[in-house]
RNA sequence: GGUCCGAUGGCCGAGUGGCUAGGCUCAGCUCUGCAAAAGCUGCUACAGCGGUUCGAAUCCGCUUCGGACCUCCA
């Protein structure tokens, strides 16, 4: 099997990818909390790991891929005072807190879909593993690592660290942190500022709320993670994907209350981290204000955006910077990406009738190099930029084949055809997006009609009909392409 | 304040010691009645200052600027 490297958060080094139990793959990927409309910065993030899950199917591995719904336990600001999202968005919209969730995880599909994500083995939500999360507190409780306070249970970071690292995969060292954490005075429930909840007890008003052991209320934001990952994973797993924003205190936190439960050593092998989407040098959030919705981008209905995109443009751009890299959204770039893309998928559309000689014999192109280019690139920490540009190198062997500059035999444009689909569809993901299709086999007809209209005013010299013509289907958005063998055209 | 990351040609964006991606823009050319579209060709950049080295965008130090995390965030 091809080799694999990935960039591994926890060693900050790129390592070789192997399997605990190959040819399985297990990955967990952390999900949207769906108190409102993703954006475009967290589609990045599940771009991300969807090349991720696409390759690895790619070189034949089959992956578990479980990510989950964050329905409750994510609270707003400080954990002493703040809400939880779900129930405060509910109380705003005047809905259930379920329907909170139904609404915007139904966008969240709605979204992936649109951009042609490969939807996960299992999506688990934290709300259907309450009593699974009770039992993980219990066994952390049970091997005191946590303590309850006034209802609520809290995990115990410094006695932890006292057994087993803490603070390993963001690099923190637990003394700085303290000396740098706010203080809250006598009447936090917290022992330490560095403890973080694993059990909230819930006020009167609280709308989401279950029975447990030590109170009515709810579960932690960060255990919902630790459960479902060693439920349908192992307490041991290959892959731990999410933004580089959950690095901490998130990711830390799963990794302490999985090793507080189990014991043992490190929970997850590989943990990636993919890097900020960026609006002029900053961070696409929320609290910015400088987030959109893949909607708004489509339509162009954003004083950010110049015009509208299309999801495999948006997509193209992603993956020609690598996840690890901090990408700046702009329309220029927007641009770019547009026409670069559909120099590629103009390209692939020539492929099948690529005119090829009747030799066996080779010719100068060397097929089984330039797949091996893309093979390299993927290889490499998923380098989606590299694999790209090999691609265009690819394109630029079809325009010369298809101009005679270049000759190839029918067996190598087989192999260029198989090997590119693989690497554009399959691992890329992007697919042809259909647009002159729409209605039937009327346009086709009506247009084969009219450019054979202009083709007798042009053989009749009746220039003042033939740009008539092409003006007017000009302003209907339709461009005539003059070539050697006759015209063809396009919509746009 | 602590921890960490980045600065690449007109724009976007790869690249961890020599061979120096790719896309877009731009220019030239081919094609064309003209144009458009398309295609081909061309365009040698690495924040600044020192240092290591035969050789540095790449390693080390300093400076400047920007960003992320440390509190919710993909």
């Amino acid at each position: 099997m091809q080799s694999l490297y990935i960039q591994n958060s926890l060693s900050r080094k790129k390592e070789l990818f192997v399997p605990l139990n190959p040819p399985y793959v297990g990955m967990y990927v952390c999900g949207p909390t769906v108190y409102s409309n993703v954006h475009l910065g967290n589609v990045r993030t599940f771009l991300t790991f969807d090349i991720v899950y696409r390759y690895l199917t790619f070189l034949g591995y089959q992956v578990r891929y479980v990510r989950n719904i964050t329905d409750v336990g994510h609270l707003t600001g400080d954990s002493e005072d703040g809400e939880d999202k779900i129930g405060k968005k509910a109380r705003l919209e005047n809905l259930e807190p379920m329907e909170i969730v139904q609404k915007y995880t139904n966008d969240f599909h709605d979204v992936t879909r649109v951009f042609n994500m490969i939807s996960p083995s299992i999506e688990p939500s934290a709300t259907g593993h309450i009593v699974e999360q009770i039992e993980m507190i219990q066994k952390i409780l049970e091997r005191g690592y946590g303590y309850e306070s006034n209802g609520s249970v809290y995990f115990n970071v410094r006695k932890f660290s006292e057994d087993f690292p803490y603070g390993e995969l963001s690099g923190r060292r637990i003394d700085d942190q303290l000396s740098n954490t706010r203080s809250l005075d006598g009447q936090d429930e917290k022992n330490d500022p560095l403890d973080f909840a694993l059990w909230k007890k819930a006020d009167t008003s609280h709308l989401m709320k279950w029975p447990s052991p030590w109170s009515e209320g709810f579960p932690g934001w960060h255990l919902e993670c630790s459960v479902m990952s060693t439920k349908y994973l192992g307490t041991t797993f290959d892959i731990h994907g999410g933004g580089m924003d959950l690095k901490f205190p998130h990711h830390e936190c799963e990794i302490a209350q999985n090793v507080g439960a189990h014991g043992g050593g490190s929970p997850v092998n590989y943990w990636m981290h993919g890097n900020m989407l960026t609006v002029n040098g900053r961070k696409m959030a929320k609290s910015e204000g400088n987030g959109f919705t893949p909607e708004e981008l489509i339509t162009g209905n954003h004083p950010l955006l110049e015009r509208g995109y299309s999801a495999m443009t948006v997509r193209f751009f992603m993956l020609q910077g690598h996840y690890a890299s901090t990408l700046d959204f702009s329309n220029d770039a927007l641009q770019a990406a547009e026409k670069g893309l559909e120099r590629l998928v103009t390209a692939m559309s020539k492929l099948a009738d690529l005119p090829a000689t009747a030799s066996t014999e080779g010719s100068e192109a060397d097929i089984p190099s330039l797949l091996d280019r893309c093979a390299q690139a993927m290889g490499d920490d998923f380098n989606t930029p590299i694999l790209i540009s090999v691609l265009f190198d690819a394109v630029k062997l079809i325009n010369n084949v298809t101009s005679g500059k270049i000759a190839i035999t029918s067996v190598q444009r087989q192999e260029l055809k198989d090997g590119m689909e693989g690497y554009v569809f399959d691992v890329l993901g992007l697919k042809v997006e259909e647009k002159t299709r729409q209605d039937g086999g009327d346009t086709d007809a009506l247009m084969g009609l009219l450019v054979e209209l202009r083709g007798n005013a042009k053989t009749n010299k009746d220039w003042a009909t033939a740009d008539t013509i092409r003006d007017t289907l000009s302003q209907l958005g339709i461009t005539i392409m003059d070539g050697k063998d006759g015209s063809t055209w396009k919509k746009d």
